[in-house]
RNA sequence: GCCCAGAUGGCGGAAUUGGUAGACGCAGCAGACUCAAAAUCUGCCGUUCGCAAGGAUGUGCAGGUUCGAUUCCUGUUCUGGGCACCA
């Protein structure tokens, strides 16, 4: 009887899934345990080997868990709004519900193949009108709220109106530069609009106005992701900034919450530094300055911008260094400042302009990663406070108007970026910190004494903080602030597939449907197009418009931010989920998934649920109670190179002209000879030779054109499906195949013949063919090998290339374990023996590793540890039920289906994921002796068999006796003998 | 540019707390079984010097701490992920 997988797995995996063996109840006795995956996107080109990475682990996790008495809930569902399918319904003509429903169909396949244990009757759907309906009302709680700031929680917005009514704004007062303040009978003499207006200040979920990527010839807002250099990824049309109108969830507001409560959560240091440099809270001050000169037209043209007494400008920068402020030799103010306009002076007005434009065309990344230093006088200048001194105004595209004031000090003694600003165009540094400062390069210390800093001479940078801080605030031009990186997150789409908004739109006030009209469902359209003026596509149906609602959606996020709470009560039809539901399950224990989502999804998750515990609708205020982050399984990419260089073309006269003159030459380079040349290996007669070469080739290929000259040697780079290539070697045939193209390829090839492509270790993903289907190797070797395989490719957290190669090693490994059960010649080959103490040994060591292994996720040495157990049993013909019935428990959780199998075959009925955990038992693994290595100088010469219990004094006499270590001594005492009980002896000469 | 992570044989990786570097597997080499193949089994397998015994060297690179460093510290290079409308 041999191992037949393929009858073995579908056999299980039908009578689970009949006899609902993952179903999961709300009651319990058993302590509760809840394992998550971060759902996935499904996508049309299916699953590939990244995707069970992580499912996998948890499988795993959840059914040792099981096995350990625990009541696991292990759901799945789908992350099913999203731009692809929107995308693929504006080129195909397919809705996305239908195209999206078929990926759901073909991502369930893939994944019921790998024998999973998810109860799917909990499966939730993000798209589905009866989970959305939930997200809008979520949206609504949001929209309702506001953050009190005095018990620091979501509260309802009626109670801010409460307090207007009553005391007018003395609780929010100074909260919002929009908000002015207000008695209670100014606030009811307001206008409905007026007062709705000031609330819209303070909803957690709000309107407001922010700037988008905006393709005036596709008509619609683009992803960053779809922007590049400028231009958009389809057609190449130039992009630019464009002010829309704007949900926001006001995360800032939670800011300090999401910063501290961190420390309550298992995660990895790195995720946790990542949400922290995200929230990015810094402490400083706002500094105002006076604006001296300018254009003193335009002031006077706006006189708004200038103060009442001065007449003149106030620019109002954000510092982390006041302590510096007598070294504020420049000041730079983000392009899109409001003040620009006003203070650049005739003069540079000019240029002024011509940079603004530049700047326009350039995404926040590009400005930022930008290695060139740029920018543009405006003229005018600042004084400063302290001295009087004349500080040049500058915009730059490095400062971002988002962040703090969009205006900086520059202090170039003291910081890396303001020194290079500074050095590039010729801007007086003025030293503040004495030797500290060599002139050539900036010194950020805060422990060195100021000098050049008038009252403040002598002062230690870290001292003079706050000196400054309370002579800014004394004089009334600056304040103590703090500041965050993080900004409110943007919750609208221009895009159909989505969530509509449960709001309607009268006379400019938006007004929330109530939860009895939920949901309010994605109504039908003709076409997916974008609407008018940067709309959505639900501007375009007349029945939509002339209810007055919201045409935006809502964004990927918003479904993504509580599903894991829907898991809990999925089917219930008056709440999100029963708070008996949510008090049962709580915190998920175990949540996993990538790093690409440290910042995004978790920080949302976040907030979601600190608002519904702040509103009483949960009992607990963080989701994830220890996060596993699984390492990205990348794609090994293939390339090709093809020759471009030929500049000069002559047709065959033979040929028709329309066929010939645009096909190029199809001839292929292999990647050593390109790198050759790029590196400059080649000697000029070496590039005559591959001249002369290609030349012949182009020359050859007798359905193109020939040519008289190669003019230069270059290459287009181009991916090649991995799957024809062997290793590194391109298989030229199934190549020319692939594509009509290709057909007539010709290849440069290495001295042996071959054609090497290039590799390069990126993102797995279809357009770059480097997918590999996890089907197929299901298929030939079984999910129990799959599971096992993509565990014992490296440590779960680290980001691995795929690799299809080393499958057969675990294949073998579990062929090895059957053949401990059965014969192929004699079948049965277990029995009834009573084990030897050294197979108890080989059984409780196995036990012990595998149950630290998983609990520290170790999975890869958890694998290797039961090739080792294996190997052991099989070398000692082992093949005792007593030995062997516990290790099928233990490798349930890594290759349930074989595991199931085999304990049947031991005679028992019941499901082995229903056995007990084996028990650890440390009386059979105590050894008396330790093989020591001996290390003469740290250096390993010899080992020596000694007892456990031996001490010190004794180790010292036996070692000395050795007769290896004699000869290293040469006749000379040791100067010290170290020794480690267990571990080791060290003997120092 | 900024934030986070990683780097160990031909390859994936192991070394859990500073204590024998290379477990386990792949690939390769040699052999057994077989008419043959598959499957299976046995042995070898970092580099280098040496017939061998044995020695030298070796965890991206350069330093440092230590009796002892893949592990800790400083600097540096390269690779991967994220950077706010992909999910």
């Amino acid at each position: 009887m041999e191992y037949n997988f393929g009858e073995i797995e579908q056999k299980w995996q039908g009578k689970w899934n009949e006899s609902k063996a993952y179903e999961v109840s709300n009651t319990s006795d058993k302590p509760k345990y809840y394992v998550l995956d971060m759902f996935p996107y499904p996508s049309g080109a299916g699953l590939h080997v990244g995707h069970p990475l992580g499912y996998i682990a948890s499988d795993i996790f959840s059914r040792y868990k099981r096995l350990k008495g625990f009541n696991v809930l292990h759901p799945m569902g789908y992350d099913a709004f999203g731009l692809p399918a929107e995308q693929y319904a504006i080129e195909h003509g397919v809705h996305p519900a239908v195209s999206t429903e078929q990926n759901i169909a073909n991502f369930r396949k893939q994944l019921d193949k790998i024998g999973f244990c998810y109860d799917w009757d909990r499966e939730v759907l993000t798209c589905d009108a009866k989970y959305y309906k939930w997200t809008q009302w979520i949206f609504l709680q949001l929209f309702n709220s506001f953050f009190n700031p005095v018990t620091q929680k979501a509260t309802p917005i009626t109670e801010l109106v409460k307090a207007f009514e009553a005391e007018g704004s003395t609780q929010i007062d100074g909260l919002r530069s929009a908000v002015k303040s207000f008695s209670a009978e100014e606030w009811k003499a307001l206008t409905e609009k007026e007062q709705q207006d000031i609330l819209m200040e303070f909803r957690l979920a709000f309107c407001g106005y922010g700037e988008v990527n905006w393709c005036e010839a596709l008509g619609t807002v683009l992803a960053n992701d779809e922007v590049v250099n400028g231009v958009s990824e389809r057609g190449g049309h130039p992009v630019e900034k464009k002010r829309l109108r704007q949900w926001y969830l006001r995360i800032t507001d939670y800011a300090d919450r999401l910063l501290n409560d961190l420390q309550k959560l298992e995660w990895s240091d790195a995720m946790k530094e990542m949400q922290t440099n995200w929230i990015g809270k810094s402490t400083g001050a706002e500094i105002d300055f006076v604006v001296s000169i300018g254009n003193r037209e335009s002031i006077i043209a706006s006189p708004e911008l200038a103060t009442p007494d001065s007449r003149l400008p106030i620019l109002k920068v954000y510092t982390t260094r006041p302590d510096t402020i007598f070294g504020v030799d420049f000041m730079v103010v983000s392009p899109e400042h409001e003040l620009v306009a006003g203070i650049t002076s005739a003069a540079q007005q000019k240029e002024v302009e011509d940079y603004i434009t530049y700047v326009k065309s350039r995404s926040e990344r590009e400005r930022q990663a930008e290695k060139k230093i740029t920018g543009a006088f405006t003229g005018a200048y600042a004084i400063n406070p302290f001295d009087g001194r004349e500080i040049p105004i500058w915009i730059s595209e490095y400062v971002l108007a988002g962040y703090g004031t969009g205006a900086i000090m520059a202090v170039p003694c003291g910081d890396e970026r303001d020194f290079k600003f500074a050095n590039h165009f010729n801007i007086p540094i003025t030293n503040i910190i004495g030797d500290a400062f060599n002139g050539t390069e900036p010194n950020a210390t805060k422990d060195a004494k100021l000098t050049n800093s008038g009252f403040l001479n002598g002062v230690v940078l870290r001292d003079a903080i706050q000196i400054v801080v309370d002579k800014l605030e004394e004089m009334g031009i600056g304040k103590r602030k703090i500041n965050y990186r993080m900004r409110d997150a943007a919750f609208s789409r221009q895009r159909y597939w989505g969530e509509p908004f449960p709001i309607v739109w009268k006379n400019g006030i938006a007004y929330p449907l109530s939860e009895s009209e939920l949901p309010l469902e994605l109504p039908k359209v003709e076409s997916y197009s974008p609407g008018p003026d940067g709309q959505g596509p639900l501007a375009n149906i007349d029945t939509w418009v002339e209810k007055d609602l919201e045409t935006n959606t809502m964004p990927g996020y918003a479904g993504s931010s509580w599903y894991f709470l829907r898991y809990m009560d999925n089917n219930n039809d008056t709440e999100f989920a029963s708070r008996q539901a949510t008090d049962y399950w709580n915190q998920v224990d175990l949540y996993i998934g990538g790093t690409e989502h440290a910042v995004g999804h978790l920080l949302y998750s976040r907030l979601w649920t600190k608002v519904l515990y702040d509103l009483g609708y949960l009992g607990f205020d963080e989701p994830f109670k220890k996060l596993l982050n699984q390492g990205m399984i990348t794609g090994s990419s293939r390339f090709v190179y093809r020759f471009i260089g030929a500049s000069s073309k002559k047709q065959i006269s033979t040929l028709n002209e329309s066929t010939s003159l645009d096909k190029p030459a199809t001839i292929f380079v292999s990647v050593n000879i390109v790198e050759s040349i790029e590196n400059k290996k080649f000697s000029l007669e070496d590039i005559e030779n591959l001249k002369l070469e290609i030349k012949d080739k182009i020359n050859s290929q007798d359905n193109y054109f020939q040519t008289s000259e190669i003019r230069s040697l270059e290459f287009v780079k181009s991916h090649v499906d991995v799957n024809i290539v062997d290793g590194v070697e391109l298989d030229k045939e199934q190549f020319k195949n692939s594509k009509a193209e290709y057909a007539n390829a010709l290849f440069i090839t290495e001295e042996d013949g071959k054609y090497i492509c290039g590799v390069e270790t990126e993102k797995m993903s279809k357009s770059k063919f480097n997918t590999v289907n996890p089907d197929d190797l299901v298929q030939k070797f079984g999910a129990d090998t799959f599971r096992m395989y993509e565990m014992f490719l490296g440590p779960i957290e680290q980001s691995k290339p795929w690799d299809t190669k080393g499958i057969e090693g675990v294949h073998r490994f579990l062929k090895k374990l059957w053949r401990l059960f059965y014969d192929e010649q004699k079948g049965k080959v277990w029995n009834e023996a009573e084990p030897t103490a050294d197979e108890l040994k080989i059984l409780h060591r196995t036990i012990k590793k595998i149950e630290d292994d998983t609990e520290r996720f170790s999975f890869n040495t958890a694998v290797s540890a039961f090739m080792v157990c294996v190997n052991e049993l099989a070398d000692i013909k082992c093949h005792k039920r007593a030995i062997l019935e516990p290790i099928l428990i233990l490798l349930t959780p890594y290759a349930p289906h074989i595991a199931e199998e085999l304990w049947h075959s031991l005679g028992n009925e019941t499901y082995i994921i229903d056995a007990a955990f084996p028990t650890f038992e440390a009386k059979y693994v105590v050894e008396s002796s330790k093989e020591y290595p001996v290390s003469i100088n740290g250096k390993v010469r010899t080992n020596l068999n000694l007892p456990l219990d031996m001490g010190q004094a004794e180790v010292e006499v036996a070692v000395t006796a050795n007769e290896i270590v004699q000869k290293w001594l040469e006749g000379k005492a040791p100067k010290k003998i170290i020794f480690v009980k267990g571990r080791m002896i060290n003997i120092v000469i």
